[in-house]
DNA sequence: TCTGGGGTCCTAGGACCC
DNA sequence: TCTGGGGTCCTAGGACCC
């Protein structure tokens, strides 16, 4: 999908279409998760501090993210591409590789030709927009690499064939930094040993590359460096680990206050753990100090476990054993070494509380609410209005939280299918304002399962599916 | 106003075991 | 009192990806 969280925005809010719109976290601490093809061409891109995009695109819309609406989104993008073949594998919420061979889209037992291919990847950008009222870019190869090539090359909005037997004459001219596994490291080591393009990296022989980078990254980039890619797509893969991280907006020096917020860290992180009916065997704690230093620290216990109580505790020991007076401006807490099923084996629960050393045990973490609110935490009376969030008002209806600040919020009367919307401004207390729930692109309602998009329509809809939002 | 959050894979050293 | 060799597990850190 194309700017796919920033694509979002726009197709729901009507105001923002065709403007530059940036997604990430708002605070002071805040990065670019996503920006809008119009925001880029003032700089903005993923991964840059809030602040810095702020100052190349002041006039940008900045907007918190909605996960649950952007994992939506994605669910009916993936039954789509579903629909070509069973062997489906996401990368993420807005990109998967599709084994086409694997299904029958080619029609009869046909053999793919690039002409085939491109005739599927085409309608399947027309039923994704059409579902979606977004924009997907796809590219077509005979291996993972190439396909993901081909698809940066197809952005935005485009499709791109890398037909057999082209790769090594396609990938000779093109940096180093275009191999998947090639980042800024990578490159630099290849760049000081004069190779700067893929072709270079053929040339270079794989004895040279192993010496340069390790056995295994140094072997895999030879090979993919010549075109050849064997690595299968794969469904389903069991997660290996589960974590949870907060970067506080000041740093923490409070050990009580870190020890608490340890303890909720780690309480996410098992509720997470037991929603997917797992359980874990090594406690996993990282702290990142005021000057971006970051160490992690582990601590495998008998049995796996998904034991609030025992997680809590071994990532309390953890973290004792950190020098945090400096400050700390990040706490995680993981779980690794995942076990297939939830493990119910009181004994060893038990066995990992006693092989605690004696002695160094730090006092029980406060009850997270005993911590008083934390950072981005909603309570009591004061609500927080982030920009970019679903609000109702009882008299003009849905809108979106445009700012908010010296006690009053601003909110954009517009929905998916609607005009742009007009703003009016109210007190953040006012009683008939409320949160609300997400409406999708296509419009419907909010507790609504996303209705499932006929893929045989041919529509060529340049607009969202009109809405049918309710009064 | 400098640097998110959730992952994967690899390497290397030490402990431990046969 | 000179030193084996190979395998697995654990811990810590680093690179990379979206």
């Amino acid at each position: 999908m194309d700017a796919f969280y920033a694509a979002v925005e726009q197709a729901t809010k009507p105001s923002l279409r065709g403007k530059p719109v940036i997604v990430g976290g708002l605070g002071p601490r805040g990065v670019v998760a996503t920006a809008s093809y119009e925001a880029r061409a003032y700089g903005p891109h993923s991964a840059m501090p809030m602040a810095q995009a702020r100052r190349l695109c002041p006039n940008a819309a900045y907007l918190t993210p909605r996960f649950g609406l952007y994992r939506r989104v994605s669910e009916v993008v993936m039954g789509l591409l579903r629909e070509l073949s069973p062997l489906v594998e996401p990368l993420s919420l807005d990109e998967a590789f599709v084994d086409l061979q694997a299904g029958e889209a080619s029609g009869a037992a046909g053999e793919w030709t690039a002409d085939t291919a491109r005739a599927v990847g085409e309608r399947l950008r027309r039923d994704i927009r059409a579902a979606t009222g977004l924009s997907g870019s796809v590219g077509l190869a005979g291996s993972k690499m190439l396909a993901k090539i081909a698809s940066e090359q197809a952005k935005p909005d485009g499709l791109v064939v890398i037909p057999p037997g082209t790769e090594r004459a396609l990938l000779a001219p093109m940096p180093a930094r275009t191999l998947p596994g090639v980042g800024p490291a990578t490159a630099q080591t290849l760049r000081r040993a004069g190779i700067a393009t893929v072709g270079e990296i053929a040339e270079a022989g794989e004895a040279e590359l192993v010496r340069l980078l390790g056995r295994a990254h140094g072997g895999a980039l030879y090979v993919m460096a010549q075109g050849i890619d064997e690595r299968p797509v794969v469904a389903e893969r069991d997660a290996k680990s589960v974590s949870v991280e907060d970067t506080f907006d000041t740093d923490l020096t409070d050990r009580a206050r870190i020890h608490a917020e340890v303890a909720r860290l780690a309480d996410r992180c098992v509720e997470r753990l037991r929603a997917a009916g797992r359980s874990g065997r090594t406690v996993v704690v990282k702290v990142r100090s005021y000057d971006f230093s970051t160490l992690t620290r582990s601590e495998t216990l008998r049995g796996p476990t998904d034991d609030p109580a025992v997680v809590r505790e071994a990532a309390a020991r953890l973290v004792e054993s950190v020098d945090t007076t400096a400050g700390v401006r990040l706490l995680g807490v993981g779980v690794s070494g995942l076990a297939a099923f939830t493990q119910e084996d009181l004994f060893a629960q038990a066995g990992a509380r006693a092989a605690e050393p004696p002695g160094v045990r730090p006092p029980e973490p406060a009850p997270p609410v005993a911590a008083g609110p934390a950072a981005g935490e909603d309570h009591g009376a004061v609500r927080r209005w982030l920009p970019g969030l679903d609000v109702r008002h009882a008299r003009y209806g849905p809108g979106w939280v445009q700012g908010s600040g010296l006690g009053r919020v601003t909110v954009r009367f517009e929905s998916p299918g609607s005009p742009p919307g007009r703003v009016r401004t109210f007190a953040v207390d006012d009683p008939e304002l409320e949160p609300s729930e997400p409406l999708p692109p296509w419009g419907g309602q909010p507790s609504e399962p996303a209705i499932r998009p006929n893929v045989m329509s041919s529509s060529e809809a340049g607009e969202p599916t009109p809405g049918t939002s309710s009064p």
